[in-house]
DNA sequence: CACCCCATTGATATCGTTGTCAAAGAACAT
DNA sequence: ATGTTCTTTGACAACGATATCAATGGGGTG
């Protein structure tokens, strides 16, 4: 059978409590015995037993991601960071697709939290925005950390990203390119996100003195095929739009599709700008200007952040901003 | 705190070890019991304490996904279907992350394994076509099932696709619009995929007496770029061929990519077929075509079949090989 | 020197299940 | 009627950790 406590405690002769204490760098240990206790860990290979800790404690070493996103290289990354942050740590990742419409979504989140004993849980957009589900968490203590949330609550674990000022920057970008007349593709309402890059990109053509108009701003909710839709809309208008900037890549990529259907040329008849930097943004031609996100630091750090806080280091990890990089590629082009 | 099984078997008037026979579907319980217990249960809303379960029975209810695999949607839809497979069941997934390449592949996994007593593992590829791996698995008494593996012991458990006649059938509906010169794009060298499919290729060309002409195949790795990279080689050719099947969607936009650059139209100069039908196939203009997997479905049933061991109801559900559609979009042309 | 305090340590109970094994009773054979 | 076998059941140990709480001993104080 594998080493236990009691094996390391006989080796290092003390007691198994004492083992426990070292492994769970409790205070009150003296220096002397910790190291004897560390090299019998050592020295035989000891592993604290999970489902003994587990049981005992309470606590899984669990954490779990809570998802319900389209997007699935979204959803890889985000994955991805959150892995690397365990990594070492002796956490690990459980995944929970969600459905952020079921009125059970509720229950049945609380219910595997509480059947698994999940330490902690990931929310990712578009649950991150459901104001009403995160204050049940709160309010049967389960902890949790937020990724790009809607509103920022310095209390609680969150990691966001800067969407308003990129997707101000970006409209700036197009705008610098020569651009007045520039269409807008909205995403999902329920996406916070959504909103911040529609101000981002509304205040920046404000700034710059060009008026808006609604016949290029369309309502899409972030699939490919929004975008397209969008795109036959806007091509019919009387007047077209020199750019389009799309609130992400699928959208602009249902554009272009559009577009190029109707025979125009991106980027020659029709600048594009997308948002994200999914695979699709460069596995296309013309590839998409567009901005990156570090989804992936982005969800490391937010498991980084519950981690810290069991572990109680919560003063060395905070919520943080990251910021967006622009990404021109040619589906820009200067008039 | 929590029901436990002490508490039903106060309610239910019979001893804990009998409450937990009733749970566990353990033969020679009385009917009558049964029926008490089970109502006890229900009345109490009792749940098995997971942690002290696998404590005592070296259980952990946990599955792994083992990926290594660049794809973000096939790793998305492979998640999916084992979650849906999972529901109900009481298994859950964990989902973990490898370097095929590393040499401590082995070790690090059966470390993983057996610190969190992972009942199973699911293994995608490109692991499960590492012989070595999987016979090391084998010896350490883990269980596994493999999607698509490259040899299908009747021993084992895994779900295969039809590459091959898949492959055959589209290079066929290929030369049926009229092409004969037809270039193929192979994948990369360690998935087994990539020769099945191939294979598909040739003997599809052969039996419709068309020659192989090795200046229009080209060694890929299923990335974008390796596709772009392909196709730029194709067309400096003195002579290009009328259509392509690379052996990925992502491969296939990469030489719709180039030939794009290059100034040819798909599908007028140029016909393109994929395979996988990802995102990326429908997204692009003019949509793949390509061959869909029921990867989903695979996924779910890789679960199934690993579940139903540990249930002990392996009759009922074994390995078994899934068939994939032919989808034809506008990418490809009758000549 | 007696006293108290605090840091360190260990014996033992405990978490909530399943495993072992024996006992009780029913069913069957002799 | 008696012995044998089989089904059903329960008492208690065990899994491997952490929690409680008391014991020990060295150092400081008056």
């Amino acid at each position: 059978m594998a080493v236990t406590i009691k094996d390391v405690s006989k080796d290092a002769a003390v007691s198994i409590k004492t083992v426990s204490r070292v492994i769970n760098n409790e205070a009150n240990v003296a220096e002397a015995t910790k190291k004897k206790v560390l090299a019998s860990v050592k020295k035989l290979g000891f592993k604290p037993n999970k489902s003994a800790q587990s049981l005992r404690s309470k606590k899984s070493y669990m954490l779990a991601l809570l998802y319900d996103n389209p997007n699935k290289s979204y959803l890889a990354d985000v994955q991805s960071g959150i892995f690397n942050a365990c990594k070492n740590t002796g956490y690990n990742l459980v995944i929970q697709e969600c459905d952020y419409k079921s009125n059970k979504l509720k229950t049945d989140i609380i219910e595997f939290v509480e059947d698994f004993k999940i330490d902690g849980l990931i929310v990712t957009p578009p649950l991150s925005d459901m104001e009403d589900f995160l204050k049940e968490l709160e309010d049967h203590q389960i902890d949790y950390s937020v990724i790009a949330p809607s509103t920022m609550n310095p209390e609680s674990l969150y990691v966001s990203s800067n969407d308003y000022e990129a997707a101000y920057t970006l409209t700036s970008e197009i705008i610098k390119h020569g651009h007045k007349d520039i269409g807008f593709i909205k995403g999902h309402p329920k996406h916070s996100a959504s909103h911040l890059r529609f101000n981002g990109y509304l205040d920046a053509i404000k700034n710059h003195g060009i008026k808006r108009n609604d016949q290029w701003i369309k309502q899409g909710n972030f699939s490919f095929k929004s975008g397209f839709d969008a795109g036959v809309e806007i091509f019919h208008s009387e007047k077209i739009p020199t750019a389009i900037f799309a609130s992400n890549d699928s959208m602009a990529a249902g554009i272009m599709k559009s577009a190029q259907m109707k025979g125009m040329q991106v980027p020659q008849d029709l600048s594009l700008a997308g948002f994200d930097d999914s695979p699709i943004a460069h596995q296309i031609w013309p590839a998409l200007t567009t901005v990156k996100q570090p989804v992936e630091k982005m969800a490391a750090h937010a498991a980084k952040i519950l981690i810290a806080k069991f572990d109680g280091l919560a003063e060395k990890t905070k919520s943080k901003e990251f910021k967006s990089d622009l990404i021109v590629r040619e589906s820009l082009r200067s008039l």
